[in-house]
Formats: structure tokens, sequence, C-alpha cells
DNA sequence: TATACTAATGACTGTTCAGTCAGTTTGTCA
DNA sequence: TGACAAACTGACTGAACAGTCATTAGTATA
């Protein structure tokens, strides 16, 4: 397996058990069966690997969440999305719990900025989900809908992530959407309101360059084997530096590398390159 | 004033900014003007610190807000509640953050047996106001509703804390409050029923003995000057070693120490020892 | 087989920091 | 005034631990 990944999904475990300040980097590499230089070879600090593995999950759930809103039209895509997080959460407990438990913005200011960019991207997302359903109805209490929905989830996600025996995604889901729902058609008094809400958030996520994107093509590029991911990158590759395919080809290449966890942040980016 | 407190209050301004790790003991006294063996007089360790500042704030927060439940009985609890949770975050904006910022289960074993105390606590407050406002119709989505209450009440704490303007606590409390009765009134489909409710939450806070409490009004009066307060203390020592007063006298007397900062969770076990 | 190169090792270093304790100051009371 | 205690000081200790680097193992190439 590869060395990185080895050594995030150890010390997930480690970290979800015991807390960073608790894991050393000693035992993590004792833990990976490697030696303590390998990890540096990864590497270079701990603090590294703490961003790496927030990184990753986020990006992961983040580009599942956006998938669903994109590819789903109906009342549905609300049931969809809390199915969706809630069964990440219960496949990657450890990392759930080890997120929830330290909420790092301690750590440095790094890990603060990161958190809030997905925060944002997540509002955003939840806001335009808001108004595919619910259309003009809802404006009025649209930022306080996201607020409540992001407290309904933290609060349902604890007893998921604490709680050994096996859940029912779909009553979690069920219930969630339910709750939702009727918030949706009785809030008359929201706190936040369309002014406030548009101060608390500023929805300028800053556009990613062709440069980037090229580059993170290339990394993607050495990781992975598989042929079709491979001739895929090549091509959409290709496609940045001399645009020359029609949306429907791009948006086939990016479906292509999608469910591949490697690329799944990287699609989520082309995406939204390419609208 | 006193040493503990001082170091208290200093130490919840470090935390919040810089994060436990990153705030060592030398800091701390450094910033109150004392010497490291002085801090050593107040506290056995850091970690008995970190306790002492998280048992102050649970304490007072539980104590006001069973009082609140106590006292009032008209639908109004709701609102005061919400505005008395969020009036103490706000007031104590730092300790707040420093709660949210390091969710310190992990830092020992301790801690999270201490927090799971509060939260039944809580939890067994809620429910007897949730009882006491809606009676029957609600009984089976009761447990349902506590999580969505503590959900909400995380969602919208995150923005009285990091938002650094002036909040309009009625609205905030008025707009929960709204929620809730939405909430309890629509709710067909909960995810936590009665049975896994129940299963969820043994209600078995284990009483307090009158030693104890003898011992804590002793440990008090060496620390309050107040007249009033040292009398009403002194009085309900000699009563719990030999019961000579009826319940209103009782009642006056706890009222009486029950504003005084170091002796609202005295008041509160106190009340529900007598009960 | 020799050579060049990369991957991996783990003993070592420098630093940070919680906690200690021998000694000093301040307060109290006879 | 002096005896005694309580409060306080801060230099010191030992442990923990992140990160380094000289050395070795492994592998590909000529």
């Amino acid at each position: 397996m590869n060395k990185k990944q080895l050594i995030m999904e150890k010390s997930i475990e480690l970290f979800a058990n015991q807390g960073i300040k608790k894991t050393s980097v000693q035992q993590i590499t004792e833990y990976c069966g490697i030696s303590k230089g390998a990890f540096y070879l990864s590497f270079k600090s701990k603090d590294e690997l703490i961003l790496a593995i927030i990184d990753h999950f986020m990006q992961q759930i983040t580009a599942d969440i956006d998938h669903v809103v994109r590819t789903n039209h109906t009342k549905d895509i609300l049931y969809q999305i809390f199915h969706k997080i809630f069964k990440a959460f219960l496949q990657h407990r450890d990392l759930a719990k080890f997120l929830m438990i330290e909420q790092n913005h301690s750590l440095n200011k790094e890990l603060l900025t990161r958190m809030q960019y997905y925060h944002k991207i997540a509002d955003k997302t939840f806001l335009e989900m808001l108004e595919r359903i619910y259309g003009e109805s809802i404006n009025e209490i649209k930022y306080d809908l996201i607020y409540a929905i992001k407290g309904l989830i933290n609060g349902y996600a604890d007893i998921v992530i604490f709680n050994n025996g096996k859940l029912d995604l779909d009553l979690i889901a069920t219930s969630l959407v339910e709750k939702v729902d009727i918030l949706a058609k009785n809030i008359t008094t929201p706190f936040i309101t369309l002014e406030t809400g548009e101060m608390f958030q500023d929805f300028l996520i800053e556009e990613i360059s062709k440069e980037k994107l090229i580059s993170m093509i290339d990394t993607s590029l050495k990781e992975i084997e598989e042929s079709i991911e491979k001739e895929s990158l090549v091509t959409l590759k290709q496609h940045l530096i001399e645009p020359s395919y029609n949306r429907a080809i791009i948006n086939g290449l990016i479906e292509n590398i999608r469910n591949h966890p490697d690329c799944k942040w990287l699609s989520y980016l082309l995406r939204r390159y390419i609208r």
C-alpha cells in the first residue's frame, strides 16, 4: 500500500483513541511497522499529517455532497444528502470521532482558514439545494435554515459516531428531512435574516487556476494505476491546455475519475472550473 | 483577588486564544504576575486547572437552567432557558470559545465522565421542561426533541461566540423557541424513539452524600465574606446535621446563597438533596 | 559483477515544559 | 522585637518528543 495512506489510516486510529497530543510520531511509526525516518519521507511534519487527514475527509464529503446536489432534481436531494453524510460518518467513524473530538482550530491559523473554506463551500451547496427544493418561498429564512440544518447534523452526528450499535441510516435521513421540511414551511421569525446572512457569508470562493489543476493531474497520474482513469486524466489535461472536446465528453471523462478515491477532489475542482 | 480565581480567569483568556497545548504554565504565571511555584499552591497540576475551569462553567449554567425550569411555570420557560444560555455564552465568550475549540474528551477519561455527567443532568432538565410545556402530546418524540434542541443550540452558539458584533439575545431566543415549538407540534417520524431513548440515557444521576455537602459548605464558608450568605450557610449546615426547619425556611436560605458565584453549585446540590 | 541510485533506518540532538524544592519574603501574634 | 508560620519565588530536574542525518539495505542499470 501507498506509505502515505498507510500512515494516515493508522494515525487516524491512534488520534481517535488517544488524541493528537498523546500520540507521538514514534508511536505512529511503530504502529505502522516503519521507521521514524520513513515518516518524514512522507510528511514534512506532524502538523502536515494532521492537515492532510482533515483535507482528505473534507474533500471526500464536499465532493460527494456536490455530486448529489448536481445530479438530483427532485425533493429527494435532502434525503440523499443526509444519507450520504451519515453514511460517511459511519464508514469513517474513527476519522469523524477525531474531527469531533479535536476541533483543532487552536492548532494553527492554517487549519482555521482551511475549515472556514470547506464550511463556505458547504454553505453554498446547501443554499443551492434549498433554493432548488423550495424556490422563492423560503427566501426570507434561507440563511437561518442553513444554520438549523448544520446544527441538526451536528447533534445527530454525536449519536451516530459515539454509539456503537448498528443504526438505521434510512430512518435518520427520513427523520431529518421531515424536520427540515417542517421548519422550512413554518418558520416566521428567523434569527439570521437576509441582510445579516449575506454579511456573514461572503461567497467568494477563490477560483482555482489552470496551472494548479494541471499540476494536480500530474500528481494523480503518478499515484494511480487504473488505465481508464489514467487515460481520462491525460485527455482532460490535453483539453485544459487546448480545449478540444464538447461538454458531454468532458462530463463523461470527469465522471470516469469521480469514484477513484484519489481523484474525487480533483474531479470536483475540474467540474467547477469547466462550468 | 482570590489567587485561584485570578489564575482561572487569566488562563481562560490564554487557552481561548492559543489553545491548551500551546499555553505553558510558565506563560500563565507570567500573565498573572505570580511565580510558577505559586501556581502549584493553587492547583496540583495543569490538568486540575483545566478540570476546574470546565467544572466552574458547567456548574454555573446547569444551576441557572435548573433554576429557570424550577421557578417558571408558563410556556415562557423555553424562552428563558435559551436567553439564559446564550447570555452566558456571550458574557463568558472566552470560556465558551475555549470549550468549543477544545472538546477535550481526549485529554483524559476523567473529563469525559465529567462531561457526560453534566450532559445527563441537562438532558433530564430539558426532558422535565418539555413535559411541563407540552404534556403527554410529545411523549413519542421527546427524546428526539432533546437532540434537536441541543443541535440547534450548538449551531447558533457558533454564531454567538465567533461573531464579535452585538447580538439580539431576545431575537435569538424567540427564534429558537419558534423552531422548537414548530418541531414539537409537527414531528411524526422521530429518529430516537421511546425505547432507544431510554436505552441511550439511563437517568441514574448518583445522589450526593450528606457528608460531602457538609464539607462543601465548610469550604465555601472559608472563602466568602458576605454575612448573610455566611449565616445562611451555617444555618443550612446545622439543619443538615439535625433537621429543624420547615421547607419554606430552607428554601429561603438556599435562595440567599443562590446568586453568590461561589455557592451556585452548592445551592443546586442542596436543593436536589432536600427534595 | 560493479556501479549508481533510492528507500529506509534508528541513534542522536536540541528544545520544551510540567513539576519540585531550598531558600526568601511577608504577616501575625506574644 | 523576635519567633514562627504561611505565602511565595524561580532556578533546576528529568522526561517527553519532534525532527535530523550518517549509515545501511535494496534495486535497477551498464
